[in-house]
DNA sequence: TATTGTTATACTCTATAACTATA
DNA sequence: TATAGTTATAGAGTATAACAATA
């Protein structure tokens, strides 16, 4: 049996507290919103700029990889990738007429250093939320976790 | 300068790597897709799991009161319990006029049980991805990140 | 006037299937 | 035949604004 609440403005019982899942989920879409309103003067969003940073530290790169690299399927590579170089930020090249090499334009490296600070300042942000301890091992936690 | 890419089959530099954000999206994006697969057997999807759970909890609790609870916005709340009304796993009686008392019905209790081993069974099979001194801590750790 | 639920709508990210062109 | 990119479409979750009914 479960007692029917006691009405006054308690707090709910939240039974998913201890869920790794759960959690994860929390703060990822916490991280997210903070991330897109943070990018939005930049006009990039979360998965443009995961791409975008990319493409920077692998000059040439096929599209395909990028995708594959990211966890973005090649079908919706597509629109993210024309998005970008809609805005100048990347260039596209023929590698082998049926693949394409991505680079960044001078455009597109300018933008990336100031993606880099904004994330930088966003790490900072989240991460004065945790001791020490708690920080260690985090990031590799998660990388484990992907498996 | 940023030299091309010695094509082969080399695998990409990730930039993102170290990144606390893009890491717990990345196993988010991952937790959450198999959670939806492993639930679709059970005619319901992660959002609803995490109502069915907290209703299940705080049983004559409030639509809204679990929206806040979970993160859910009012609107969006509404077509999620409609949707597990007319599946037969929650019933809402008048509270208030303006408000929604929620509970489970026995059927909603019975997948309640079924539901909770199955989060027992996917948390164990992320969690062996993980050393003890690796676990220690991390639920923990997201939470207080959610400040 | 503030709250609760509701409707309508849009955006972001992800997923699948089928197509084209090239290797 | 297999690969790279593309198109079309759908689904899940989230977001905002405006409205009705009630407190």
């Amino acid at each position: 049996m479960r007692k029917p609440r006691s009405n006054g403005a308690a707090p709910l019982v939240d039974p998913m507290a201890a869920r790794l899942g759960y959690q994860l989920r929390r703060v990822s879409v916490l991280m997210m919103a903070d991330l897109g309103t943070r990018l939005a003067p930049l006009g990039l969003r979360p998965a443009e700029v995961s791409i975008l940073l990319l493409i920077g530290a692998n000059a040439g790169c096929r599209q395909g990889e990028v995708g594959e690299t990211l966890g973005i399927k090649r079908a919706n590579m597509v629109a993210l990738v024309a998005g970008l170089i809609k805005k100048g930020f990347v260039a596209r090249a023929r590698a082998d007429g049926r693949s394409h090499a991505l680079s960044l334009t001078a455009k597109g490296r300018a933008r990336t250093l100031l993606v880099n600070r904004l994330l930088d300042r966003q790490e900072a942000a989240f991460q004065s939320r945790l001791d020490r301890k708690a920080l260690t091992g985090l990031v590799a936690a998660l990388v484990s976790l992907r498996g």
